[in-house]
DNA sequence: TAAATAATGAACAATATGTTGTTTATTTAT
DNA sequence: ATAAATAAACAACATATTGTTCATTATTTA
């Protein structure tokens, strides 16, 4: 019963990909219509049909398909019992842009400018929260914590992403290892004290 | 030459933009068709396109209507020469907290679940950058600077914007004043130190 | 070579958009 | 109070897109 997948599928399966990733970068997702799709992928709008149920179906069989390549590399950073540790922070973001160095183009597409498509950066920033707290010990923080534990699990997704993002839609202005040693400084030490500008004292 | 805009017109525009953020909370934007909207505001589909050009151009109009209330209560924090200085970041925080309280439900449409509108955070996010940015002198820091200052507005930017976002889709979980004094505590002395954990040694 | 099945092409109903007239109702100015 | 101006309603239209059905053609697998 090994039964290969006949070989039309995979061919127009693949173009219709192809057409979808390049459409989005050029007019963006909502703009797209079924037909467009089939007139780049040079298929019939009806074929179209046969492999997904609708425009939402394939976007959301792209983008998986992209994340559990992400989520398998992150997966494989070090756990840190020191919870949100500056190293575990500083290798999660260095495996996550290396990540996206090699599927650069279809990151863009996702992530960048008017075209950028909301739902994505959402189920990255989720893969991301995750593994920071995949190293947490609830018993060890909560009762002793100035702050709230959920705030900070916030507050270091959204500027994971922040980061990220910039680090994608400026053409990787820095290195990889060095975006991720400032970041994981910053957010470690401060941005003050990380910037080398003198702390205001805190409280008279 | 004082011509007062007819009273119908108001009505009109009211009564669109009252169905319309209840729409977009009840479906989402995407979903909301013109019909809709005049089916709700009990006005003439025709009558729609009289006052607006179409769906993305209300909806521009509308967002630019709240932010420019928003921007307002932001211009009226003082500047700190500082850069990215607490108390700013405090009283900037703050101030949008509070002007987000007098105006929750729209926010919520805007910027919580799938039927967040990505444009309305983004637009929310340059408010808050430029006037991070305001008392900021490039003399004094860039040639010192360890850290790139741009990678430095994104993070503060994307993690004010997180906060923003959670504390809102929480429901308030702290009060106004808790938030900005934890978030400008966490960004300036650094999550561990924040949240009273013993810091790591800084490379061997 | 035959059976299975993927892809095509044409047609269809349903829905939404944006526009153009004409008519009715309301407001503003005389 | 009445007339002129104009907002709103109503109907009709061309256009575009979606998702489906069915018969036909082409390709692949057995």
């Amino acid at each position: 019963m090994n039964k290969k997948t006949d070989l039309r599928i995979v061919r127009t399966k693949q173009s219709i990909r192809k057409a979808f990733y390049e459409l989005i970068q050029e007019k963006g997702y909502e703009a797209i219509t079924i037909q467009d799709i089939a007139d780049r992928a040079m298929i019939n709008r009806n074929t179209f049909y046969l492999h997904y149920q609708n425009k939402p179906d394939l976007l959301d069989i792209c983008m998986n398909e992209l994340l559990s390549e992400l989520k398998d590399a992150v997966v494989l950073c070090p756990i840190s019992m020191n919870p949100f540790s500056i190293s575990m922070l500083e290798t999660v973001m260095q495996a996550v842009l290396e990540h996206i160095s090699l599927n650069i183009t279809f990151y863009h597409s996702m992530l960048i400018e008017e075209n950028r498509i909301y739902q994505f950066q959402a189920k990255m920033e989720t893969i991301v929260k995750d593994k920071l707290i995949e190293g947490w010990n609830p018993a060890q923080g909560n009762s002793t914590l100035a702050i709230s534990k959920e705030l900070l699990l916030e507050y270091l997704g959204s500027s994971f992403m922040g980061i990220v993002i910039w680090w994608i839609k400026n053409n990787k202005p820095l290195p990889a290892d060095e975006v991720s040693y400032q970041f994981s400084r910053i957010v470690a030490y401060g941005h003050l004290r990380a910037a080398g500008i003198a702390v205001e004292d805190e409280k008279k």
